[in-house]
DNA sequence: CAAAAGACTAGTAATATTATAGACTTTATA
DNA sequence: TATAAAGTCTATAATATTACTAGTCTTTTG
């Protein structure tokens, strides 16, 4: 049950788009190198991650002098779901309980296979959290453990 | 988030030698060639699966003539968790919330890491599921179903 | 026009996955 | 006690995936 690298990458660097400037202003718009220093991502790595998530349509970009990537949509309107389906492809355990990716799975008989009742399961917790998740509650969630700790 | 083939051949194997006998028996022992026939996988990759399973101490086998496989412990004593970990590993989809082989996963700030929470959470509602579902659980599901549909 | 930045494509080394093969051991029974 | 049935164990092959790296192209600003 892996998240990959890509997967993490991509995430982490969601977030790091999401997080609000210094001085509670807006999202930002960021250089790749700038996240990849601060996440300690290869910067080649992450840039061919961020240019998936954009043409995903997740992300905008500028280009040339002074350019950088920002979000495509406000934090509160982008969930984790979106993104990890993009880099991860489906949630779902096994492909015959993906609700966006279905294919049958070769057991003998579907509609009585107990582990795909379990596995319909499985999938439904895991993408209700991801699916319910916007890049706003991570960031508000990472504040408040911040304060929590009396970081920063 | 995938489970591999062997971890769902496992689960499958499991569960079949799980399901009571037919006139309402008790968990059976069950040959190599007769799982893999039913439930349609390699035998030759089954057996491997098996004998994993096996030296992990959730299966009991005889060898010889009238021998085959059967449960170390009654259906209600495994849990789907304790199979899948023996052949796919952590439950989390991140070592570094993972209960069982924790280690840390490289973002700058564990503590504070957005996406880490999250992951907990995830981590926690795939293990609640798989870790309270027995295979009696499974069976007692699959003949529910089974029932219902007016099968068998 | 030069430099800064992203866009895009291809390649690659390492590892994991999904098997397959074959020789060996144990056991029942004819 | 020989033989066939069954599990045990180790090695290896084929393929796919992962996690990068490299290099060239395009856009933008000053």
């Amino acid at each position: 049950m892996r998240l990959s690298k890509r997967g993490e990458y991509g995430l982490r660097a969601m977030i790091a788009l999401a997080e609000p400037a210094d001085k509670g202003g807006s999202p930002q718009m960021m250089q790749i190198k700038e996240i990849s220093l601060r996440e300690q991502i290869s910067t080649k790595f992450l840039e061919q991650i961020l240019l998936t998530l954009k043409n995903a349509g997740l992300l905008h970009s500028k280009m040339g002098v002074g350019g950088g990537y920002y979000l495509a949509r406000s934090a509160s309107e982008i969930t984790l779901g979106q993104i990890f389906r993009v880099l991860d492809g489906p949630v779902a355990p096994v492909k015959c309980v993906s609700q966006m990716a279905y294919e049958p799975c070769g057991c003998p008989d579907e509609q009585t296979c107990g582990l795909r009742l379990v596995m319909g399961d499985v999938r439904n917790a895991i993408a209700d959290i991801l699916d319910n998740t916007t890049l706003a509650d991570v960031t508000k969630r990472q504040s408040a453990v911040r304060k929590k700790l009396g970081i920063k």
